[in-house]
RNA sequence: GGGCGAGUGGCGGAAUUGGUAUACGCGACGGACUUAAAAUCCGUUGGCUGAAUAAGCCUUGAGGGUUCGAGUCCCUCCUCGCCCACCA
């Protein structure tokens, strides 16, 4: 008998399967369901596909593999999200074109994946960085600007001077970058903006209609921070400015006894008198000049300077210092506000510290001098004295917007998206600047913008592109009036590529359209989209956005791209730490596969590890313990093959029973994602028929062809090499990968006996074997004499009986 | 400070949603095979009392409650993880 050598299997399953193409998803199949498998595509680092990788995409594959055996017509695709800064930077230090080190890296990714006996259609393939796909993402950004939906605009950014270009809020975790850590800086930089905030209720409204799990969903919401509220406007005392702020609590008006500019505020300097002018300023520089992080620090004690100014109330017109502080953040709401000591807590801190009047308005239980922002019931509050605080939040927005002083409003916490990078390796913002039109789009016939070799591919210092340097690509003729006129020199940031290109697989090589528009309508929404949960409020965020206003365009058919999003967990070290270089502890897949374990015994470690949505430690033993699942699985089947048929009908039953339980164990499993579990039945099925052969050996040779198929198809979406290679050991035609999922038959599933349990007094006290069609009388009667029960029963009173059929009786006394 | 989630053997984790807690795997221990080891195969393995594979008691982060019965439901508390955070 052969032994189990994965090196002897898988590189041959691996050829013939891409030899006989059997992945490919067919266009415009209507005799099947169409199930679109989706898994984030990876970046291709110089350092490979890492165990995040293999857990995405493995268990993404046994759920493609899954579907196609239950009859679909499975997109499992995939390509390379290549544009970034790794590259950049390989690039620049090694003194390569970041297209060669892109392919090189490329090349490397793709025999990992080969190895890993992936079932995807590879011939839908592409990199966002192929011109002929990048000609898509720009054409598609300029439907966005013509839409007005991305502009230019002179605003304060995150800057990160480590890698020397603008980011997106999305991309700054505690006032740093989240690639390189670096603490960000704000800049006043000219920048591309998409208006993200104007799809912000769309973005959260769709995510009733789409199947996420509630913490990706809380997590998108909370993101966007929408609050309901009201903008009131203060007069400046003797002055024709106005400070107009945002509150959600305008019903605490009365108790407003101050205001707060931040320091970047544009009236700061225009209403500071002459006397406070120095100390205001000195106020304003030093805040500037503190990094985000320190400013976001809420521990800090308040600090601030008093302008001199005053406003007026609007609902009692009394006379309110303006001060600034930069606990007030230029960049939500108006950048003012109205401070209400009593009823916010970092107002309250802020008058304690600088003795400003608190004047309460609510009456709640909280005590007299606490700050308190529950409920309750106005005072002094003039005419509103006694109502409901929350009555009185409607009504004092209503009185005043007929003054023109106030108006409902939605705030968001959602920024809009910083969309320019000063950066080589991106896609070209196909706008050309003319001093005539203004930002003309490049016309959709001169598409791709295609970037220039350059000499150098460093970033600057002055927030310029490296392209800016290069004269002949940047000096055109103006397409609309021909007279001179320079390219946008910035480029995308690299979720752009990623954003729409779930699309692209439906169409992978059109010229002629970003995809046809019947693949699309055919193969519709992704049925199920795996991924990081860490990018739940970037690239899921962004792609819904871009689909949402490509379908307002017309542009796409359904209204979400994913109708069902699920999030892996990490897999950490085995030590329980995050894997990383520095630490030393990262587990490389590839070596797994080399040291002989194989891909099979790899996948089915993935699966069997912890349920998909855990942060789990890896175990090398775990793969040991997969291997030898594996090679009993294999040892069984020889044996089987090699045995003298039998007609003796021995253990048919049993065998049957195991195999139905299983695959109905199984195939519930897979669909819930409940892969461990799974492996888990497959491996109680597998010691069952050891057991089965340990007493009867081969004998009812009809029950166990049909034992060993099953086995062999239900392992198959987990360790697909193994499993073609045995389903051909007994003698099929054709690849098990496209054979027909096995179905179970309740009849074998109906116990003729079942065990009761006995409680007495909650306590279980014996286990009955009954006949499953035993009557009530006659178990409560069983139950009262048998042997052990009766020890506790005999001699006291039976107050109660409770029976739960097919399961247990219980006895009180 | 706000939101979400989780605490079960030495370890990763099961538990049909209120009905035999600890499935499956790892590790450990014992045995078979072997000159020996590895590999493989067969046992045992939550804790305590017991010679016991007799019997009993205890056990799902802690404490209380509901129930004939709670890992599961309710209340109080503790610990850990993730996300957000001077967001007005």
């Amino acid at each position: 008998m052969k032994r189990y050598n994965p090196k002897d299997i898988e590189p041959k399953w691996q050829k013939t399967w891409a030899k006989r193409d059997i992945y490919k998803a067919v266009d415009f199949d209507e005799k099947r369901p169409k199930f679109v498998m989706l898994t984030e595509f990876p970046y291709p680092s110089g350092e490979g596909l890492h165990m995040g990788h293999v857990r995405e995409y493995t268990l993404g594959d046994i759920v493609a593999r899954y579907k196609r055996m239950t009859g679909h017509n499975v997109l499992y695709p995939m390509g390379y999200d290549a544009f970034g800064l790794p590259t950049e930077n390989y690039a620049i230090k090694n003194k390569i074109a970041p297209q060669v080190a892109t392919e090189k890296n490329v090349a490397n990714f793709q025999k990992q994946f080969d190895s890993l006996g992936y079932s995807i259609d590879w011939s839908r393939s592409f990199k966002t960085t192929d011109p002929s796909y990048y000609k898509w993402t720009q054409w598609l950004f300029l439907q966005f600007f013509k839409e007005g939906l991305a502009s230019q605009d002179e605003i304060a950014i995150n800057w990160c001077p480590k890698c020397k270009t603008g980011l997106a809020n999305e991309e700054v975790v505690n006032g740093r970058h989240e690639r390189c850590d670096t603490v960000v800086e704000k800049k006043y930089l000219k920048q591309w903006i998409l208006k993200i905030t104007q799809y912000a209720d769309r973005l959260i409204e769709g995510l009733e209609t789409v199947d996420y799990p509630s913490r990706i969903a809380d997590q998108q919401i909370n993101w966007i921070g929408r609050s309901k509220g009201a903008e009131v406007v203060f007069a400046v005392e003797e002055r024709k400015d106005a400070i107009t702020v945002f509150t959600t609590r305008p019903d605490t008006l009365y108790g407003a006894t101050f205001m707060v500019l931040a320091p970047e505020h544009p009236l700061v300097s225009k209403i500071t008198t002459e006397s406070q002018k120095s100390d205001v300023e000195q106020y304003v520089t030093a805040a500037g000049a503190k990094s985000e992080i320190e400013r976001q620090d809420t521990d800090r004690e308040k600090t601030g300077v008093f302008t001199g100014a005053y406003a007026i109330n609007p609902v009692n017109a009394e006379k309110i210092p303006i001060w600034v502080a930069d606990y007030v953040l230029m960049g939500y709401g108006t950048g003012a506000i109205m401070a209400v000591p009593a009823h916010d807590e970092r107002d309250h801190e802020f008058a304690l510290k600088f003795d400003l009047p608190i004047v309460r308005v609510i009456s709640n239980d909280a005590s007299d001098d606490e700050c308190t922002h529950d409920e309750g019931v106005m005072m002094h509050s003039g005419t509103y004295d006694g109502i409901r605080s929350s009555e009185m939040r409607e009504q004092i927005v209503a009185d005043l917007e007929k003054k023109g002083l106030a108006k409902e409003r939605v705030n968001y916490r959602l920024r809009d998206w910083v969309f320019s990078r000063q950066h080589y390796w991106g896609e070209p913002i196909p706008i050309i600047h003319c001093e005539k039109c203004g930002a003309v789009p490049v016309p959709d016939e001169q598409l791709p913008v295609e970037l220039p070799p350059v000499d150098h591919y460093e970033p600057t210092d002055t927030g310029e592109s490296p392209l800016a340097a290069i004269e002949s690509w940047v000096n055109v003729d103006c397409p609309k009036c021909k007279a001179p006129a320079k390219r946008e020199t910035d480029t995308m940031p690299n979720w752009a590529g990623s954003s729409w290109y779930y699309l692209r697989y439906y169409d992978a090589h059109n010229d002629l359209a970003f995809a046809d528009r019947k693949k699309l309508e055919y193969w519709g929404e992704v049925d199920l989209y795996l991924g990081g949960m860490e990018h739940t409020t970037l690239h899921l965020l962004y792609s819904r956005f871009w689909h949402q206003f490509f379908y307002d365009q017309g542009l796409v058919p359904t209204p979400e791209p994913y109708h069902a999003r699920r999030g892996q967990g990490i897999i950490l070290a085995e030590d329980g730490t995050k894997m990383s270089k520095s630490k030393g502890n990262v587990i490389n897949p590839t070596h797994i596969i080399d040291q002989g374990y194989g891909a099979d015994a790899m996948r089915l470690a993935i699966a069997f590890l912890a349920p998909y949505d855990q942060t789990t430690p890896w175990s090398n033993e775990g793969v040991a313990g997969t291997f030898r699942f594996v090679q009993r699985v294999w040892t069984l089947v020889q044996e089987y093959v090699a045995a003298e048929p039998e007609v003796n009908d021995a253990a048919e039953k049993d065998i049957l029973v195991a195999t139905h339980k299983t695959i109905k164990k199984v195939s519930e499993d897979l669909y819930e994602m409940n892969f461990n579990t799974a492996v888990a039945a497959l491996m109680e099925f597998t010691n069952d028929l050891y057991r089965i052969k340990a007493k009867d050996s081969f004998a009812a040779k009809a029950a166990w062809k049909i034992a060993v198929e099953s086995l062999i198809q239900l392992l198959a979406p987990y360790a697909p090499h193994v499993a073609e290679e045995l389903w051909e050991a007994i003698g099929n035609e054709g690849s098990v990968h496209l054979s027909t999922w096995p179905i179970w038959d309740e009849a074998y599933l109906v116990a003729d006996t079942v065990t009761i349990v006995v409680q007495v007094n909650g306590k279980v006290r014996d286990q009955l074997s009954m006949p499953a069609n035993a009557t009530e009388e006659q178990i409560i009667a069983a139950a009262k004499t048998s042997e052990k029960t009766q020890a506790y029963v005999e001699g006291r009173q039976i107050k109660k009986t409770i029976y739960v059929p097919g399961k247990l009786i219980s006895f009180v006394i």
